[in-house]
DNA sequence: ATAGATTTTTAAAGATTTTTAAAAAGTCTC
DNA sequence: GAGACTTTTTAAAAATCTTTAAAAATCTAT
């Protein structure tokens, strides 16, 4: 769940961004003074800060070269009725990565939310492990692991069960798998997807307890507990 | 230096962003037409991408959505006449990270030029050495140095290395090197990837006890211990 | 313009993976 | 439990991929 906190004295605007964002399955905390944003930003771990800059206490631009100095990867989009360049250049200057001029629509403040999100995403590095019972499946280097033990996958073999790790508890018709892995032509005629299954069985089940590929007779295979 | 692609085919627009960024010492390349846009983009390693929406070839949205695939991690400033929400939202959709409109003041541009570069300073850190398991990399004079012995490279050895050391740990198929250091077309039928791979073995690790540069058969290569 | 360096191309041997096919094992139905 | 059908295992053939070396083409600096 992507959390933002909204700092903002006027209920209306803030309800009304509040709203929206839920729509869009953002979890949203209100802050209505600078005091309250700063101990919240604080306390919280938020994923990005829309900021007003006019609130009753301490200026949104002051609010944000505080919270630059301790936590310089949070976003910030500031929000304001002052529209000059002089305004918007004092509010970026301040630290902020984005500056959206009231009366705004929703629409624009979505899109700017989401591209700030995007760019933060990509630097993060969102994870590249895929888990699933004690099998994990590195997509960066392409290899497993299993209880701390590497595997080494050939081409197909890893292609197979990123397949399976993305669709876990999900069965999968050998048809599907073919396509999926293989490519779009499904011959009949081969069994290629069950000697494959097979050689990663061996791989990644042969010495440990638990199976995590299932067969399902008749209709393809699952990867379960 | 800061080197910044305007993608622009007003010559008066383009030649004052080109004026103003300079003055701020700034490098300023121009293109006028999407293709050559798309070819600067891939030959060049800018750090940020200066985009109008209106060009006489392709489209400032479908540049941007091109560049998205193979460099999510370029920042693009978006430009445009278009003012309406709805511009702005497909504009920041298409992977813009941000979207200015015509007529614009030279220091909101500025403004949020340095915004979006803060923020990618902040996560890529500016040292110019890359490390790697006892290599190390210049990117200022681009050479080489593992243990303390100096290693030059040739240029398509140094672009290749660097390829590597900035993903360290991920696999990255021949496609993508190809792509990378030599250009957009990879024709299948050659292997340079592999012939050059091996020369780097040759040069950075003939005489060490530990491979860098490992083999993935039917994948690509990896740089891991 | 020329020598030397670098880059690209080619080709072939060696290694690994993928495919095929058939025998063995397992599962379901009656 | 027998027969029919499905799945697993195995091994060898085919295809593909990797490494290597050397020749040809191109580029660079004097």
């Amino acid at each position: 769940m992507i959390r933002i906190c909204v700092v903002e004295d006027e209920e209306k605007v803030s309800s009304f961004i509040k709203k929206g964002l839920n729509e869009h399955n953002y979890e949203v905390d209100i802050a209505d003074t600078g005091e309250a944003a700063l101990e919240m930003v604080q306390a919280n771990d938020y994923n990005l800060l829309i900021l007003d800059v006019m609130l009753p206490d301490i200026s949104g631009i002051e609010i944000c070269r505080q919270i630059r100095k301790h936590q310089p990867q949070l976003p910030v989009l500031m929000l304001s009725a002052l529209g000059t360049i002089d305004d918007k250049v004092n509010g970026l200057h301040s630290g902020a990565d984005d500056y959206l001029v009231k009366p705004f629509h929703f629409n624009e403040l979505l899109a700017r939310i989401e591209a700030l999100l995007r760019r933060k995403k990509l630097t993060d590095g969102d994870s590249h492990i895929l888990s699933f019972g004690g099998l994990k499946l590195n997509t960066w280097d392409k290899t497993a692991e299993r209880e701390g033990k590497q595997i080494n996958l050939t081409a197909k073999e890893y292609s197979l069960l990123e397949l399976l790790m993305n669709n876990p508890g999900k069965l999968l018709s050998r048809e599907y798998i073919m396509e999926r892995v293989w490519g779009i032509n499904f011959d009949t005629g081969t069994n290629m997807v069950d000697v494959y299954v097979n050689y990663l069985r061996n791989k990644i089940q042969k010495g440990f307890d638990k199976k995590l590929i299932h067969t399902v007779i008749g209709m393809g295979y699952i990867l379960k507990d």
